[in-house]
Order: structure tokens, then C-alpha cells, then sequence
DNA sequence: GTACAATACTTACTTTTGGGTAGTAATTCA
DNA sequence: TGAATTACTACCCAAAAGTAAGTATTGTAC
């Protein structure tokens, strides 16, 4: 946990979020959520929280998701410093995404995501199918 | 927790996702994210979390999101059975939100979203500015 | 009695982003 | 020769988000 800041308190969730008046731009949480509130990012991180993986594996594990969105949410994730690249020099060519600290850290906020999907799987999956019927 | 799955078993996270292929569109992790992981729902549902609250208030509290946004955004949170509206024939006129029991239960995850963000403020604040920045 | 304020939305329009398809490079293998 | 493999890019279109203005209703101020 060392890149966590000695000194801060952490504060309980429902009284910091009582006392917060408000949600504007220059709010943690409003940008936290700018940066990876997204189905595609979220989704990523949860591959990469199993190990380090291949480009090829994650698309492969993340079905649906296309070469491009891909490239393009692991370029991000680079840019975030949420993931690290590594590349071998074969061919075919061979590239690795491993999480950093700052991306494992995610890891309980996820975990307790991935709970909450669960004890509500019916009821999602009841709106998930609706909304589909819908398109 | 009336809701919950009486006899469901509950997976520790590092387990069930390790065992966990494939995120496919008939996985539970991504419908759940394809329905709620995006930047206004989750703001939306923070602020809700807070108790009851009016249109405005909300749209007070969330900086940023316009009306369209707000309006939209909980109207597919009312689809979802997520929150509860209640009109109160006045004028000017005055509706209410509260979150349903569906709803409160994202308490605890996005408590520790919360968490997360303030733990890692000045990292995501430096991400943040510099993406902005940009535009 | 006209104008304004307050509230909770709509609607029409523009811009930004997301997403799909196809293609590229550099080898190895049959 | 040509197919297979892998990790991407370029291009284009559709969908989503943002912008700005408008609507309905009624009390209140002037």
C-alpha cells in the first residue's frame, strides 16, 4: 500500500458523503468517475486483476469487445498508469499488459462490484434482456 | 437484505475471478457494467445515497450534468427500479427521488469507490488535469 | 394585467465519442 | 506460394452527450 498517503484520514464512507454538498467538476469523485466509470475499462481492469495477459488473450476474454476498442482503452490505461506494457520482439508479435499498483487497486472496489452483480443477477439480467429487446 | 438469494453462495472475488474465463455478453459482470458503470448514473446514485431529493437539488449537486442528462439519466434508473419518484401536485411543481432498496444496494461498492478515489486523489487529479488539458 | 420567478422537464441542433470494418507489417510453416 | 498469426491503425458511420432554447403552470411584484 505504499503509494497510499500516510497521513490522510480516511473518513466513513456515509459521513464523507453526508457532509458533501457537492458533486462539481473539481470533485474526486466527479473525476475519478470521468476517468474509469466505463463499461469497457471496467471490464479490462477485471482481466488483468487474474495476471498478466496478452493483447490477444484479454480480447478473447472480453468477448464483444472489438481489436479497436481494445487498443484504444489499453492505450488509455497506459496513459492513466493503471497498466504497464511489455514488448517481446517476435513474430507474431508478442505484447504484455500487467496492472500496476495503481491498477490492482482497484481490485476491492471491483470485488465488491462483482459481489453486488452477483446477489442481483437476476434482476440485471430481467433489465439487461429487456433493454436489448428494446434495440 | 430481502432481496439477496437466500441460498446463493457467496464466491471470494480473487477466487471467482480467477476461475472465470470468459466476460462474454452473457456474463453477469458485463451486463452489470453495460448498465451502470458511466459517469452521470453513478454520480446520480452517490447523490441519492445521501437521502431523498428533489430534481434540482440534484442537478445543484452534480455540477456539470444538464438537464437533459439528469432527466435522462433517471428516468433509466426509474426503468431499472433503482429509484422512486413521487410527484407532488404543486406549482412550481416538485418531484421527488429516492432510492429504492435495489438502489441503496450500490452502497457498499461505490463506498469503497469512494474510498479509492480519495486514496489515490492527487494521482487522479494530475491524470485528470492533464486529459483536460488536452482538449 | 403584464411581466417575472420558480420548477421540471422537452425539443431541436451540434459536437464529440464510440464502435465496426477492413487493412498492414513481419515473419513462420505447410 | 499462400495461409496463419498477432497487434495494431485508418477510415467511416452511428450513437451518445452536450448546448441552448422553449413549454406549462401559477403565485407574486409592479
Amino acid at each position: 500500500m505504499g503509494a497510499f498517503k500516510k497521513n490522510k484520514i480516511k473518513i466513513p464512507f456515509k459521513e464523507s458523503v453526508t457532509k458533501k454538498k457537492v458533486f462539481d467538476e473539481d470533485c474526486i469523485l466527479h473525476r475519478s468517475f470521468s476517468l474509469i466509470a466505463d463499461k469497457w475499462t471496467l471490464l479490462i481492469i477485471m482481466s488483468l486483476l487474474q495476471g498478466t495477459k496478452r493483447n490477444s488473450e484479454i480480447q478473447r476474454q472480453v468477448q464483444g469487445i472489438t481489436p479497436k476498442m481494445l487498443a484504444q482503452t489499453l492505450k488509455t490505461l497506459l496513459k492513466y498508469g493503471m497498466v504497464e506494457r511489455k514488448v517481446f520482439p517476435e513474430v507474431p508479435p508478442r505484447v504484455e499488459y500487467t496492472l500496476t499498483e495503481f491498477g490492482r487497486s482497484l481490485s476491492e472496489p471491483l470485488s465488491l462490484l462483482f459481489d453486488w452483480s452477483l446477489d442481483w443477477e437476476d434482476k440485471l439480467n430481467k433489465i439487461y434482456s429487456k433493454k436489448k429487446r428494446r434495440k
